[in-house]
DNA sequence: ATATCATTTCGTTATTTTGCGAAATAAAGA
DNA sequence: TCTTTATTTCGCAAAATAACGAAATGATAT
């Protein structure tokens, strides 16, 4: 077949989660999130990792647009933690990745 | 603490894998490989994926540099197949993102 | 030797990502 | 009002990524 199918919205989707996933800095943050089950501060973060407060935002900003974080204002200062209906998705998916099964 | 640790090589290593998961082409390739547990040539993906055949080979370069995929030369063939014990590792490492715990 | 086949490498271009510091914002305190 | 504090946005530069077609590779068949 000579197809050339589009990759389906599923695949395209969960790769974008994947990418945002794929940085130390926002995998770190992420990690702490989901293994501590906690809320952290970006003042927090920039003390623990290696990297500008301006660029600390900007991975937070990403994080977010992927759906994979939430931020609450608690002047002055936001409180990030894991969007926990999103988290849940993205580990159905992944569970589903690591699951053999005969359809595709 | 004002500490600036470097992130971990675990966390570093970690986002190598997403990172090369977070691209549709890509992660299409491994849905295939690990929901099929099959192998498959480049010439049955450029027919599947709406990508030129240099572009392509780039993408399965990355996803074995990355440790994901093997080739094996079957001329006039290569034959990419899930690498198993890489795999392996790597569900192990999303399972434990996923599980919550109290130590980081 | 030459042609064919599947695939990769090369060279290039366009786009995206990463990172930084300076400036902006928004809320509260003096 | 003028600071201070936490954080973000802006503007920029450097590096990485993605994509392509043309040329190269390596193996086999004619």
């Amino acid at each position: 077949m000579k197809k050339k199918t589009e990759l389906s919205i599923e695949t395209t989707e969960m790769a974008r989660v994947l990418k945002a996933l794929g940085h130390p800095v926002r995998l770190y943050i992420i990690q702490k999130l989901s293994k501590m089950n906690a809320c952290c501060y970006s003042g927090d973060l920039v003390d623990e990792i290696p990297v500008g407060r301006s660029t600390l935002s900007q991975h937070l900003k990403e994080l977010k647009f992927a759906g994979l974080i939430q931020g609450e204002v608690e002047p002055p200062y936001i409180k990030y933690c894991l969007n926990k209906g999103n988290w849940e998705e993205a580990r159905k998916m992944f569970n589903e990745l690591f699951t053999e099964n005969e359809q595709l």
